[in-house]
DNA sequence: TTGAAAGCGATACCAC
DNA sequence: GTGGTATCGCTTTCAA
């Protein structure tokens, strides 16, 4: 393992011309500078990235935190697709990726403030916690730059990016009515984040702007649970011609219920989901359904915690687009 | 930003028995022990990483390179479950997860060797590079320990881990043929890579082993390929009874194509898939599969890596139990 | 049990 | 343009 010493001594430089070749400073003949490129070359050697960090103080990696990979049986894409768009963006920024949850930190006994310092990090990107854990709060007060997805929070050194949950629903709701429906279930994902809120405000909004009646059926974004409570809804609301869903899963879940009532879908009943998760192509009848753009959303995410460590003002909400895939499983309603 | 140099002072104690304190070293009196712990926490001090890590210059820092990150549509659930793997266990461990791809690398232009070592990593978990990439044949023959997932390539610290792919596919043709299906198709995966290779010498040897007569059909992991392809298969080899294919994505794309050509599912033909992901659960019929424990690879990769950066010997080949999940998608055959 | 001091490898200021 | 050197924060050896 060959260090900045060697590759000095060979060429015959100082260390400090090597340090400045390496970091393309000025101030290097271009001759010594071909030279202690070459040496470096044959000497295989490349720059410690701890001795680098250590010297310069600051750093040039983030902290990725998901929560949801403490369980031990996500199966959503979405995740890797967020993961990918961090990833990609962050590479070609120059930055690396440190994936935590919030077990590391807690084992550690640390709190994120304290976490991101020891560890050199440039800042975090945050997803899954909840609105109300306690962890955030020091977070958002702290300097530490963070950026947190789906979660409604910002600071002096933090703030948000999501897709514009209102708007989306309020659209799915003109669109659907558009199409003469006039009772829209909406079927709630637990109603514990800022995400699932947001959608059934959006929600409200649409139907009220309307003049329509609210349906609200507050489910728990799993499947099972969408199935047995719009099926008994819809029991007892034989008017409900479209269910408007905050999940794609659950999306399924309905579609089940209407089915095993003895509806058709689409022809009795609309379904609309929301994600576009990749299986929503694959079930028959294709789920119309909200398309988030995920991978946006994590290249986003980068663009704003650099941002924010550049000490660039940054907005404190931050909205990907997003667009309604009209699929199978939407249609004109014809009942009265 | 307090240092270990702060909390010495403070303490009134050398910077060398803090290091003890906070490292676990013995040598040190319950006494100052106590104190200096408390001091560290009135001080707010956590050890600095780089720093750390310079000085004893290991690491315990895990680099995962998944080649897959670099395109922009990964939609794939398995990655994140192997991560999920990955994260679990090396969080358990004590092991930070560094995230890369092969562009990482390149990059830098530097070799996976020389980017682990100015890295400071203890190894490398590798998925998704193809087999015969340049890039593993000197990782291989180099000291860097690394754990392959998926890619049938070992070294003297070099292993990899996988689903036992060949017996998971003869075990698929007994079931199948256990189900008086003869005429078997095996759609398999582009052939560039050991998984798809195994899986179709699995299918191959199931099949020889009960004198059945062999129908492959070569695509490439594509639903829309799949489609295309058992359709005009089907159309000329209408004895078929049975689909086994490579991935649940093609498999959904054979069901397509079986129910276009009017017959049905699972009563005229029978489709089975691989992999197990969530989606097979939704689809109607739900799809029949081989389960792999991706979780589990990602869990077992950590553990062979740690085996061999402790110097343990370690298999050639390490395999992860599957699991075949028989639903709706399969039946008895009751063609001649 | 404690601490002085020599690194670890790279950076950056400042003098030449 | 070039290089000496203090410094970053922590670990570890060895003497006290």
């Amino acid at each position: 393992m060959k260090t900045i010493n060697d590759v000095a001594e060979m060429a015959g430089v100082s260390v400090a011309t090597v340090s400045k070749v390496f970091n393309g400073r000025k101030g290097v003949s271009e001759e010594t500078r071909q030279r202690v490129i070459r040496i470096a070359e044959e000497l295989d050697y490349f720059p410690n990235h701890s001795a680098s960090q250590l010297a310069r103080g600051i750093t040039e990696t983030i902290g990725v935190v998901f929560s949801m990979l403490e369980s031990k049986t996500i199966q959503d894409e979405y995740l890797i697709r967020i993961i990918n768009g961090i990833f990609n963006n962050a590479e070609s920024l120059g930055y690396r990726i440190l994936v935590f949850t919030t077990n590391t930190v807690e084992r550690n006994n640390q709190n994120f403030v304290q976490f991101c310092r020891s560890n050199n990090l440039a800042g975090l990107i945050i997803h899954g916690l909840d609105q109300d854990d306690p962890q955030l709060d020091k977070l958002i007060n702290s300097e530490v730059p963070c950026v947190f997805i789906d979660i409604d929070l910002s600071g002096k050194k933090a703030t948000n990016i999501s897709v514009d949950n209102v708007s989306a629903c309020i659209e799915v709701v003109n669109i659907l009515s558009g199409l003469n429906h006039h009772h829209i279930a909406f079927v709630s994902g637990n109603l514990h984040s800022s995400v699932a809120l947001d959608r059934l405000e959006g929600y409200k909004k649409g139907m009220n702007a309307r003049g329509l009646p609210l349906h609200v059926i507050e489910s728990d974004y799993s499947k099972a649970n969408a199935y047995m409570l719009s099926k008994n809804y819809l029991l007892y609301h034989p008017e409900i011609t479209a269910f408007f869903c905050a999940s794609d899963l659950m999306a399924v879940g309905v579609m089940d219920a209407c089915m095993e009532l003895g509806y058709r879908v689409p022809e009795d009943i609309s379904i609309i989901g929301f994600d576009n998760l990749s299986f929503t192509q694959h079930i028959k009848p294709q789920l119309s359904t909200v398309a988030q753009n995920f991978y946006e959303i994590g290249n986003q995410a980068v663009n704003l915690l650099v941002d924010i460590v550049k000490g660039k003002k940054v907005e404190n909400h931050n909205y990907v687009p997003y667009h309604i895939e009209m699929r199978q499983s939407t249609l004109r309603n014809h009942r009265t």
